[in-house]
DNA sequence: ACATATTATAATGTCGTACAAGTTGACAAT
DNA sequence: ATTGTCAACTTGTACGACATTATAATATGT
């Protein structure tokens, strides 16, 4: 028999591409008994291994529940994973920066709130780094990302904590900028002023300043997405 | 040989978590070649399906990446995946509406500016059906969570909707409360009162004014969190 | 001696069969 | 009507075999 699948990519991951298409498309419905591996393996002409080691990565995703003697079933609520932040473009790059500045300066304000003096060793050491590094396009990307994350773990919110993790190096614009854009000139001008603005947040956070660290934070993500906006049209 | 293993979980299921143990502890750092099937099949006493099954669950999770001919390697940047919000205790639940108050301000502030009329139908869609069940304290918290996501989506902006889609209805206080604390009581004028503000809110997004519709989900949010706040010693 | 095929080896990918264990429903016995 | 037994089906586990791919060792040709 001919099978639907190719052979190029495992035949596993192809069948949970495929079982995953037919649950979106609403093939299986949340609660719904998808069928039986015997069945399955019939259905897409391969074996028994191919069929489970796929149910398995569907249900290590949450998509699938397996009861033994019974069957797998559609989680009925199925977990709406995160997508990671890859951004592919230009607008995305935009939409992440509007993200982080949806929440970033409260973040701020709460560390500074909240900040204690092992929060404060941990900020000064990111802090020093990235200073050390910021005149560097090449390199500063990382300790970028580590300082805003040292400020989510000063505010001792899990979840803010969480989302920073989740969100990871790639939302430094320019961990991306200069693939997407390479025409654009490293500008020191631009990387000295970004220095400065850190060096706000900072002090306002140590300051135990809340205000203060909400306003640092929002004027240098607004200053980024106004730098970005300017190449929209690439 | 005994095995290590208990014979209650899956054999599978238990070596996931083994595994997965190991290279939290640092055993296996990302980058290293775990051990081959082989080798974890007569380390373990277990089958080799049984090895392949946690493999392929742990790739699913993005912990490892396998090569066919080469083996399997701790991923380098393990995808920190965003737990599901779930609220284990009161204090759980002030965190989460912490969390909302760093950002839903902002997203009704962005959805005010920039909401279309198709928004627009959407969201009164939501808000009659919330107005309509908010004063039931059994059936609100589904459109409530409904309308709060409705205004993510008149936000435009991909990752914010994700965001709310990922947080679930289990972000609406009610929907936890009751089993944390059933002494609570349903007050009326609680209610009126919330569903006050959530009037308040979607005026403003229609009226295209986001400084009264930050303003009005920010003190929703802080109404909320000093209600709570008083049984955190619960 | 060096570069290039060839081969050997080891690892994951796929297949088939068999049995164990859990669930469900039918059916008979009481 | 309740209970007990059994049969059929489904997932979980085990074993053995071969296919496919990648790496390293070896052989070969110049």
């Amino acid at each position: 028999m001919a099978s639907i699948l190719q052979r190029r990519q495992s035949l596993s991951s192809q069948l949970v591409a495929e079982l995953r298409a037919l649950i979106d498309k609403g093939t299986f419905k949340p609660g719904d008994k998808i069928p039986s591996e015997n069945e399955l393996m019939t259905r897409y002409s391969v074996s028994r291994t191919v069929v489970r080691e796929a149910i398995s990565g569907l249900r290590a995703d949450g998509l699938l529940e397996t009861r033994q003697g019974v069957g797998a079933f559609v989680t009925r609520r199925p977990k709406k994973r995160l997508d990671p932040f890859d951004p592919q473009d230009m607008q995305a790059v935009l939409h992440i920066i509007e993200f982080r500045l949806a929440f970033e300066p409260e973040v701020a304000g709460i560390a500074a709130k909240r900040r204690t003096k092992a929060d404060l060793n941990d900020l000064k050491a990111k802090f020093d780094d990235l200073h050390s590094k910021s005149l560097d396009a090449n390199s500063f990307v990382k300790p970028d990302y580590e300082f805003h994350l040292a400020i989510a773990k000063a505010a001792h919110n899990p979840y803010l904590i969480q989302l920073g993790e989740h969100l990871g190096p790639q939302i430094i614009p320019h961990s991306i900028i200069h693939v997407l854009a390479p025409e654009i000139p490293e500008d020191m001008s631009f990387l000295k002023r970004v220095r400065g603005e850190h060096e706000d947040i900072y002090r306002a956070i140590v300051d135990q300043k809340p205000q203060a660290a909400r306003k640092a934070m929002k004027s240098h993500l607004k200053n980024s997405l106004a730098l970005y906006s300017q190449y929209l049209d690439l």
